[in-house]
DNA sequence: CCTTGACCTTCCCACGGTGGGAAGGTCCAT
DNA sequence: ATGGACCTTCCCACCGTGGGAAGGTCAAGG
């Protein structure tokens, strides 16, 4: 009879983390390691189902492990200044805004290339001819010496 | 001699591809193998450094690699119907798209939780609750008794 | 009791892309 | 000939996730 603890593929159902993610997380020292069993089983209680679903959520969010590891820190810490966690979120934010604005940039010049493009049985695709086209400068010139290059 | 032939690490200064990925690509058969010199070392004409430069400019456009072996056998058949090209690029940016949604979801919801959170020297933290999802607070650290183990 | 099957344990491998670095060979200018 | 910039291959790491092997454990049914 289960006291009120669950094996870690009963806490993978109940939260949505897998059993995988489960101790994965658990090696990385996101989570603290889990009770065991006398037969080596790990064992959950209330409580680390509760951090368990936290983790969840930081993760469908967007965290990082680092990011969740600094929040679960933050959230057990009855003397946290709330300002430390809001901190964390805006650089989650900061990040995402960064991420969704690269994104945005290839799916709207390839939206423009896909609406200039006929799209039957010919080849001529100005989608092929912007790739091949696209005469993307070099992002840094590079401290090293240029030399002529040759060999036998 | 060299013909007009250069060597990888200068391939990658003319490309924008570091040289790692240019061999990477090439183990994974994105690239055909390059011409080696009489000592092995990887010589790139014009025809392989437009290649590569179509490579940059769609992994820039976010392909991965499957997608630009596709549009790299594409784009070297001229009797391509442009529709496969375009195919391609609708498949690409629908998964843009879906990505991008995903990330403005995360990105609204924690600054809506930001905005609520004071960020001062309290505890009191509205992202935090959020991400307990309204559980009560951690255990802290020796104070909640652990429940009995056994397998039982 | 013993078998069966679901579950657990650890360990290794893979993915996409990218970088770091070691050990060793090559090229070229001085 | 020396130095160092470059090349080669090979292995390891990252993130987050899954697959699977080899072996132990648990609960239920015959």
């Amino acid at each position: 009879m289960s006291e009120d603890t669950v094996t870690v593929g009963e806490a993978a159902r109940l939260t949505g983390v897998s059993a995988k993610m489960i101790r994965w997380y658990e090696a990385r020292g996101l989570l603290p390691p889990a009770p065991r069993s006398a037969s080596g089983y790990r064992r959950y209680g209330e409580a680390e189902i509760r951090t368990l679903h936290f983790v969840r959520r930081a993760r469908d969010l967007g965290f990082d492990v680092e990011a969740i590891a600094e929040l679960l820190a933050l959230w057990s810490d009855r003397d946290r200044p709330s300002a430390a966690v809001k901190a964390i979120a805006r650089t989650r934010i900061a990040e995402l805004r960064r991420r969704i604005t690269a994104l945005e940039g290839m799916a709207r010049s390839l939206e423009r290339l896909a609406a200039d493009c006929c799209g039957d049985e010919r080849p001529d695709c100005p989608i092929l001819d912007d790739l091949s086209a696209g005469e993307a400068p070099p992002p840094s010139p590079g401290k090293t010496v240029r030399r002529r290059i040759g060999m036998g």
